[in-house]
Parts: structure tokens; sequence; C-alpha cells
DNA sequence: AGTTCATTTCAATGATTATTGAAATATGAA
DNA sequence: TTCATATTTCAATAATCATTGAAATGAACT
């Protein structure tokens, strides 16, 4: 993770409806939740919506697949985790942190 | 934490400047660092940089205090812990997730 | 009090971001 | 191939955010 993917990712979680997008997608899990759902969900325009998703797919803090109709997205906790580790760098001098590896979720990294 | 004061400090972080303020904090510990010094380090002009400082604290990302001439800023990371939990809350439904608090240090917690 | 250094505030400008509604695309079903 | 549903794209508008430089504040030293 470099500065400006980090400030990507960051970006892409503050908003209010993209946050709340990223937390019903990591309540989800791997199971995901298609937009159509996410829309009721989250009570935004479908227009809104998508153009929320695409900046988020493009920090890969999500992922999709096309399933049928509908597109099923996923939140992408290797990312995530990533972002934290960036965030947590070199912490206190390494001087008196015990944290190696700050993770979000644990059995999902890539 | 709620969604609003998440999104204040998700948006805190998500800034090029602010962010490599925030990682330089990170990075200095309690000890901290002064404004003038930040400056330097970043980069940015001294009333760029106060006026990032301010977003920052308050979106509580930070604390400072007033030594001397200097001011000094440390990161607050109970509230970026608390930030990693509310992000991370009932993930994948509870089922297979391992990690109950997700922290950034673990020393430092208020 | 006056001076110097550290920092913040302010107003103006430019840049980026969010929202809307209409139109376009894409998938599956009749 | 036509229809209905799911989703994305686009252009226009409104709103928010970042940067600049000058001026103001505040704290210590003479």
């Amino acid at each position: 993770m470099n500065i400006s993917s980090a400030v990507q990712a960051l970006s892409a979680l503050a908003q209010e409806q993209r946050l709340n997008i990223f937390r019903a997608l990591v309540q989800a899990g791997p199971e995901g939740i298609n937009a159509g759902r996410m829309s009721e969900m989250i009570g935004s325009s479908p227009s809104a919506l998508s153009f929320h998703l695409k900046s988020m797919l493009e920090a890969k803090l999500i992922s999709y697949e096309q399933k049928g109709r509908f597109v099923i997205y996923q939140a992408n906790f290797a990312v995530m985790n990533q972002l934290l580790v960036y965030l947590s760098e070199n912490c206190c001098q390494g001087t008196s942190c015990v944290i190696e590896q700050p993770s979000l979720c644990k059995t999902q990294e890539l």
C-alpha cells in the first residue's frame, strides 16, 4: 500500500452512503449483496449507488460478480487489512506496540 | 462511534497531507510532534497545515498540548481504535471472524 | 512595552465531489 | 425478437474542500 492508494481507499469510506455500503458488505461477509438490495438498504437512488460503488471498486475496497441479472458486491477484506497495516506502520517508534498486523477480519485474509 | 463521527474521522484521514501527518504522529507515538516541525516534514505551508490539523482535531483523531511557544500534536489511538471497531462491527454475520476488537496500537488504548 | 518566533485565522480563488433525472446497456424470460 | 428488470452512464447543477498570502494572535525573551 502506498500513500495514494491509501488516500483513495479512505476517501471511498469517508462518505455516509459509502460507509453504510461498506459496513453492510462487511456484515454480509463473503456472500455479498446485490446492487438493488443495497439501494433499498441504504436508501439511495440506483444511479447514486452506482456512482459510489464505482469509487469503492476503483479503490479496490470491494469486488463484484455478475450473477444472472444481478451484480453482487463483496467487501475486500485483504485491501482493508493492508490499509490498516499502512496506517500503523512503525507505530510509536517501534518501542511499545504489541500489534504487528492489525486486521479487520482474520479468516478472510487473502 | 456513530456514522457521522466515523465519516468525520475517515474524511480527516482521506487526504494526502493529512494522512502523512497522521502517520508521522503514529510513528512519533506519545511524544508527539510540534506544528512547525510537521510543516517541514510534510512540506506544506503553515496555514495549510493548520487548516488540516484543525479538521483532524475536530474529528478527535489527534490531540494537542501547548508547550512554551510550541504546540505539540499527538495521535489519538483510542479514537482510531473505536473507528476500527465500528468498521468491523458484526463482521461476516458473526459466523467466522476471529477478531473481536481490531486495534491499531495496543499499549495506548484509553 | 517592544521584539521575535510559532501558530492560527480569514477571505478569495480554484478544484473536487455528490446528486439528480434521463437515457443507455445488459441480462433473462415470454 | 420483444418485454421487463437490474444496473450503469452521462451531463448539469449544487455543494464541499484545499490552497494561497496577508493579517492576527499568543507566548517567551529583552
